[in-house]
DNA sequence: TTGACACCGAACCGTACGGTACGGTACGCA
DNA sequence: TGCGTACCGTACCGTACGGTTCGGTGTCAA
């Protein structure tokens, strides 16, 4: 267990990290910003135990969980909601989104696009780790006590529109899609494609959908999609 | 202030209440089933503060807010979840469903029971309390410390489907609709009225729309299930 | 070898909260 | 008038948890 090194975090803002030197061995730079190998590890640690626990958990059981001490906890990331923030935007840039056809559009390129984005979404949101994520994000949300509920909010719906969007013009400029507002069509696929699995999920019922009625549910979302809103 | 009599509540299922008597003044009987007057007071300042502090207050709070005292509210309810389940199911026996057109259906009246109980559902889950109660029923179903979640889900999507599922098989008995699986249309439905919007409200975006954007999103919406599944 | 550093594990502290107990009061009833 | 009951307000208790401190260990660099 090589140790590295450890920038000390702004939960806020992750800030450059004034880090002295380079570091050792193994502070590979992959995909989190700044985190320092270890500091992954803890992070990993917290989203287990939010998995298995749901933001119930004290910082004594991450530390247990980590085998790592308290008062590395607190110096890494200031707080129990830093530590928090911290793994829900570690587990946020660890989700990628399915590529889209930067190709000209055909009808069968964008049916595609739309079927494997339902699908890719769907996944996501009945993942275990997404449900307690969006969970812990809802109650803190409530009490105001931090800005989780931004963040997923940020990665998770507005993610979404961000990136369907831009698609949706593109359907409209090779005249495969018609709408006047690329909004409410937003509205219409995201309702056809999520409906009420999300809500269900995080209000504990276990309807868990397999691969297969993932894809069944996506086709059938993008049918209606392109009912409503197909040219030609 | 009036006291009333008050029967020992048992959370999980409200039972009979075995009251001596028939009680004295106050013990009116309109839908708290078995709740006293007092009781009532009690739960709705639960309420209260559930959206006022979202689910995070204490016991004593909630005694000194409704002005009685915290061996009171023990009595009552057992313990904390037994209170927060009682104010729930207050909450969720005061809510009510529109009434559904029960004569002959025409191609108009579906199209304004659809559109009426759309906006009704946006109306309440847009709405405050409701937002707080989603909140603290899905924070619960995380943590598993109580059957909050249940509750919701029985009270909110569950008594919806409950509710339009018949709208939906009367439309199609009278030519109106076609579709091959109700429990699909009502997911196209749902979907197409909720959107997105529930879960940026539990997730702390402050889009609150005002009665006359409900109408249009429900006018859209309906417009597109009839688009997809009307005849004729 | 020595010192600085980063870390672990455990003990510790203050507080907040769930739950209980108790004294005091208003009221119905014999 | 006196008793029982239902309630309020407050004090109290135990515990759990966030956050701090400290002693001890491994590592690296001078």
């Amino acid at each position: 267990m090589t140790r590295a090194a450890h920038p000390i975090l702004t939960p806020e803002r992750p800030a450059a990290a004034a880090r002295g030197a380079g570091g050792s061995a193994a502070a590979s730079e992959v995909a989190g910003e700044g985190l320092s190998e270890r500091q992954r590890e803890v992070l990993d640690a917290v989203l287990k135990l939010m998995v298995a626990e749901g933001d119930g958990f004290s910082v004594a059981a991450v530390a247990r969980a980590a085998s790592c001490s308290k008062e590395t906890l607190y110096k890494w990331f200031g707080d129990r909601d830093g530590l928090l923030t911290a793994a829900v935007r570690w587990q946020a840039s660890k989700v990628r989104m399915p590529k889209l056809p930067s190709d000209r559009l055909t009808r069968e390129g964008l049916e595609a696009a739309l079927t494997g984005f339902a699908e890719s979404w769907l996944t996501v949101i009945t993942g275990d780790l997404s449900i307690a994520l969006n969970r812990a994000a809802v109650a803190h949300a409530g009490s105001g006590r931090s800005r989780l509920g931004d963040i997923v909010l940020t990665n998770g719906p507005f993610a979404m529109k961000r990136r369907i969007e831009p698609l949706l013009e593109a359907g409209r400029a090779a005249g495969l899609l018609g709408f006047t507002d690329a909004a409410d069509a937003f509205r219409g696929f995201f309702g056809l494609v999520v409906a009420d699995t999300q809500i269900r999920l995080l209000l504990g019922d276990d309807i868990r959908p397999d691969p297969a009625e993932i894809q069944a549910i996506s086709a059938r979302a993008v049918t209606k999609f392109l009912l409503l809103h197909g040219q030609g």
